[in-house]
DNA sequence: TTCTAATTGTGAAATTTACCACAATGAGGT
DNA sequence: ACCTCATTGTGGTAAATTTCACAATTAGAA
């Protein structure tokens, strides 16, 4: 679609995405990427310079309209459309995102969550999530036209429970089980590593001269 | 401390360390840096040169002991010692949070957890876990002498809740919310951006020709 | 209309990070 | 003792990413 894009540069769009947000709001009707910079901690350029790979959004004197950049990124990250959003395991962080209204508002529908336990299906989360049976799985992610499945399940039956999915057709996947899963090239897989920042803050308290 | 380390050194030191805690209990004496390129899909240089930073810790021909470069890599992330941890806000993800066990594993002490939510103070999380009063924290943060903070509070609230915190002496945060906050530079924050991954997936799943 | 101030977009330089290639080393066999 | 094989540690190079610097453009004032 585009030409070369360096890696980090998807990362920084939904940040800059997540403030173009909050100003509109506050009725912002341009900003710069001084001002941006200036929020963010980062260099003015490298927000002009991440920008300038999918074309010219802004003005130059004026800066950038807040409205036009916020829905030219949604199209960049593709989430100007919704995605249709599968939780796979009930557990304490499962229950957690099925109710994150962070998630809902920037495009994300969780379309169902799954688990196991006997002692958990049928159970419904705030009201309007019904924890349904792993065993519906192929059904649920076929009928209700899932896209991104969420694994939030033990990490011993991750592999297997992540193959199933893949079978079933889904094609994108966040994990948040600390483990590198192996999965078809054409499968995209994001891991969100808690424990990992809690080390790496561990790791800078402790080498914090440097 | 050491001489001046790639920043992305310590999050693929973290990693090194679950796969070896991993294989250790699998019963592995020995580890090669190729077989465990393998298993994290990285080149065997670049974990023998991230290793390379903080000192020889292989034998040629053989790979490395699996307990002592285990052993090695928490003293460089310092998590040899124990963190003692309050996690602030009791909500969905500061629950989760609260009994994780990945983090107790990992040198990680859960000391406390707070709220201003009276409907939730005087609760217990799964059995060994009492939501506190936030106005009792600068008491709980001196007295169990915590070091890192856990913000899981409403984003328009975090910074001054942020605020107070530092001011009660904690110098490492790990921040939940999504926004950027101010901190004076001794103090270290390191942002968990939940929502970022999931816009990072859907990049990718729309470019994924790239 | 012309000038001034602000700010973008972008090649090119600088910096950071990853990767390669190979000498050095240790283990085990003969 | 010597050879062979596997594998590390690392200097040097390549690649990726960030930052700089400045011409180009726009708005608004004089
Ligand atoms: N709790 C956290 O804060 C946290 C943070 C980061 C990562 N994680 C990781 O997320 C995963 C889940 O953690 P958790 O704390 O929610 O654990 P949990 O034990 O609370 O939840 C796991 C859930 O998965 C269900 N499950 C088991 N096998 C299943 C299967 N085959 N199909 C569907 N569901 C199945 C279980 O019934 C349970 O409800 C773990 O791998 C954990 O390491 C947890
Ligand atoms: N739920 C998720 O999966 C998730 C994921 C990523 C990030 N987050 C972020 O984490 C934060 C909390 O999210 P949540 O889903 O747990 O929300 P939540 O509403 O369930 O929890 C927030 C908690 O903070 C408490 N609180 C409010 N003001 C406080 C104060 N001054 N001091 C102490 N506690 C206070 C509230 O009483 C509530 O219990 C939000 O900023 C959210 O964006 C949530």
């Amino acid at each position: 679609m585009f030409e070369k894009i360096p890696k980090p540069v998807a990362r920084r769009l939904a940040i800059y995405y997540r403030v173009l947000k909050e100003q509109s709001k506050n009725g912002a009707e341009t900003i710069s990427s001084s001002s941006l910079g200036r929020m963010l901690d980062l260099k003015p350029s490298q927000i002009r310079k991440d920008l300038s790979y999918f074309g010219g959004f802004g003005k130059r004197g004026t800066g950038y309209n807040v409205i036009d950049l916020m829905k030219s990124i949604e199209k960049i990250l593709g989430i100007d459309k919704r995605w249709n959003v599968l939780i796979i395991g009930a557990g304490k962080i499962g229950r957690a995102l099925a109710n994150y209204p962070g998630l809902i508002q920037d495009g994300f529908t969780i379309k169902g969550i799954v688990d196991v336990s006997e002692k958990k299906i049928g159970k419904t989360i705030d009201e309007h999530l019904t924890i349904e049976d792993v065993a519906e799985m192929e059904k649920i992610i076929r009928e209700r036209k899932i896209e991104i499945g969420v694994l939030c399940v033990p990490s011993d039956v991750a592999q297997k429970v992540l193959n199933s999915v893949i079978q079933y057709g889904i094609k994108g996947i966040v994990n948040f089980v600390p483990k590198r899963l192996k999965a078809p090239k054409d499968v995209m897989i994001e891991d969100v590593q808690i424990s990992l920042s809690f080390k790496a803050l561990s790791f800078r308290m402790v080498n914090s001269e440097r």
